[in-house]
DNA sequence: AGATTGACCGTGT
DNA sequence: GACACGGCCAATC
């Protein structure tokens, strides 16, 4: 049941995302052997079910801003999530300076 | 196999 | 800040 290389890789990567961290899709996507599929890695995470298995809330937009979220309301149950992680929310955009996740 | 879609990203208006 | 464009890539129809 292997739908491709570049989605495994990409959910092994979200898995090790660290609580109160986050990465960017472009980050990911990067760390996933393909730069500049972003958009690539967007399309992954929303087919994505395995909510206690990959915690997709972790990844956000480039900057620190919500994309989206399949779950919930949303972007808005995204943003409770974090912020119940420790993630600090400036201005409706998440603290990367504080809260950027490093490999 | 070809076309469409989408949780991207940067730049410009 | 809102909207438009183009480039990017994998999944899906």
């Amino acid at each position: 049941m292997r739908k491709g290389v570049f989605s495994e890789r990409v959910y092994e990567i979200v898995k090790t995302i660290p609580k109160g961290k986050v990465a960017t899709y472009g980050q990911v996507a990067r760390l996933a052997g393909r730069p500049g599929a972003g958009r690539a890695v967007g399309t992954v995470m929303s087919k994505n079910t395995d909510t206690k298995q990959i915690p997709c809330h972790r990844v956000v937009g480039a900057g620190g801003t919500l994309n989206g979220y399949a779950f919930g309301t949303g972007t808005d149950t995204k943003r409770s999530i974090l912020e119940s992680e420790g993630v600090i929310f400036k201005n409706g955009k998440i603290d990367l300076a504080d809260s950027a996740w490093s490999k």
